[in-house]
DNA sequence: TTGTATGCGTTATCAG
DNA sequence: CTGATAACGCATACAA
């Protein structure tokens, strides 16, 4: 049996009241006594009134809903990054009331989807993923006045809009010299797709990781591309497969670095002992033991890590925040990856030789 | 600057027509002459005219918005097999012109939720996820009058409602006997959670093979849990410690299944060889290389393979199907997963072995 | 083939 | 403190 139900009008016709008045008593205005908001608001729970959203949202120009576009091009975003990143936001809108909506659009389209978005009030807000070095999404939003969140960063300097990212260059430059301090001097680099900004960050710190500890880039220890796991695989093949290979690899995220642990094992090699292994952790769910088993042991990979889920909470709390005060203050938050060593990472083999060599 | 825009109104006004007329030709109903619909065409172009989402839904009650709604005790789901399905469904969504809306709720809240959505149209129709054994929300969609698709399906015998589903039960009674065939007759199961009807399908299938290849089942030989990576690191550990360890270990997710890996590298000990694993596999695009690479090497691991990804499209498909075509018909898509046979199979060692005893 | 009038369910403006 | 009344932007039954 479909659940009767009651609008505005009859709830308010039930009450012998005006709909102005229902309406403030229930919105929380201060101008209505307390008796009659008393009254309303028990009437409403009897008759289990609801607003209707679209009607709501005609009359106010507010939807309660934040918008994620995905291009088709980057469709590959719907990988364990992006789920975890969404399911930390989703859970930040329901507990704000706001509903996540997403589209996928072909990039051509996305600019009018955009425009569509602020101009009709399909959504409140949006938020802006993956950024690319040169991110023309963020003077287009910027020219609309539709509210957004960056995660992550654009290039450039003008960074006068609100966003949140991991310090990417630090963390890889803190990677970069922790191997070299194990005395690593081929560490190599599978990285992301340069075009994003974070990974052009990483490549960044890498470098000057590799500059401070006086060692010199080998473009044949570098590749760049989508993060998936035969990725890792294939580059740790490659890698080893060379004349000189590297003693040391650093990975852009746990998906290939998991395709480097399987390499490693086909081959009969071992992480840590055999081949280093450090890798950029965002703290992937489905790689989390439950709580139970969360205790104390060491980590198969040693890391540098940032949970992705709790920054897909923070920007969709900022963006609430900015959507609901209104103001046009931006707020900017550079989150550190914290190092966890684990067993994936020892010192250089070769250079203990060598040692051994020259003390003998 | 904010792009200027017109409403209904005024670009009727600019053409010196009523909105109705304006809105039939846009609507494309058959009464208006095909000269003014090209005339209002060209003008809606030229002013860049987009229907507002409130008001046509407050009009007419539909919101071409599907919904997905998520209890918080299933936040799990927010995994790769998750995210993979949206992934399908997403784009199966956009090419049709509907935007998909995610909600994550209290569990006490759940049917509420439904209810709202269907009373107030917040969407036009939802989509199920993860059916249980016993499924409440089926009944209390039907109740409700909400258009809904379940991926999967409840238990028990009133499979009248849409739903697609893979055939777990056949699927994993295969595979068991593709074991079985193998010389294996200590086959471990990593199951997921059997409060899910899947799981619990997949564990009949598996207990069918078993008993059809005259195989006792071991209650220490099977797990249920959530399907996580380091589950399946566990289990394998456990199982491979029992006084009579497994020969050959069946998974319900290759999140598991790379756990074992995992396990197993470390303990020294090769899949195929060693252990044999056999895993449903869903396609996650993760573990996807690119087109490139997608050519005739033979997979790593054996697996029952059904893509998650074309599953969500599918559901999207049935979904908008039932919801335009108003049609109380319901559909039912049975899919059968394709067993893929890699290098992590072969056959039981043990048995080889006392075969020779028993020839020499 | 086109236009008029009304409704969809709210919120907001302005009186009282 | 409360109540008419007018938006909000579209669709549609009914007229012409």
């Amino acid at each position: 049996m479909p659940e009767k139900f009651v609008n505005l009008k009859q709830l308010s016709e039930c009450l012998g009241l005006s709909q102005t008045t229902v309406s403030r008593a229930l919105n929380g205005f201060p101008e209505v006594s307390e008796k009659t908001r008393q009254r309303v608001l028990a009437a409403a729970a009897e008759f289990n009134y609801r607003p209707s959203p679209s009607a709501t949202s005609l009359a106010t120009g507010r939807t309660r809903v934040i918008g994620h576009v995905v291009p088709l091009s980057f469709h590959r975003m719907i990988n364990p990054h992006f789920s975890d990143f969404m399911g930390g936001a989703s859970e930040a809108y329901a507990r704000a009331g706001y509903d996540m909506l997403i589209r996928v659009v072909r990039e051509e389209e996305e600019e009018s989807v955009y425009r569509d978005f602020a101009r009709r009030n399909r959504v409140d807000g949006v938020v802006v993923h993956g950024p690319l070095v040169d991110e023309p999404r963020i003077p287009l939003l910027k020219s609309i006045g539709l509210p957004f969140v960056v995660h992550g960063r654009g290039g450039g300097e003008a960074l006068d809009y609100s966003w949140l990212d991991v310090n990417s260059r630090g963390a890889f430059l803190r990677a970069t010299e922790f191997l070299a301090d194990l005395g690593h001097r081929r560490i190599a680099l599978v990285n992301g797709l340069e075009t994003m900004n974070f990974a052009h960050r990483r490549r960044q710190g890498y470098e000057t990781g590799l500059a401070a500890r006086g060692i010199d880039l080998d473009p044949a220890l570098i590749t760049s591309e989508d993060m998936v796991e035969p990725y890792g695989y294939r580059a740790t093949l490659q890698f080893l497969a060379l004349p000189q290979p590297p003693t040391a690899i650093l990975f852009s995220s746990v998906l290939p670095a998991m395709g480097a642990v399987r390499a490693l094992s086909e081959m009969g090699l071992r992480p840590g002992s055999d081949v280093s292994l450090l890798t950029f952790d965002d703290r992937l769910s489905f790689l989390q033991s439950g709580a139970a088993s969360q205790s104390a042991d060491i980590p198969f990979l040693t890391a540098m890590r940032s949970s992705i889920w709790q920054a897909g909470q923070r920007v969709a709390e900022m963006l609430i925040h900015q959507i609901e005060s209104k103001s046009e203050d931006t707020v900017q938050e550079l989150w550190e990856a914290e190092l966890v060593v684990g067993r994936s990472t020892a010192p250089c083999k070769e250079l203990s030789r060598s040692l051994a060599k020259e003390v003998s």
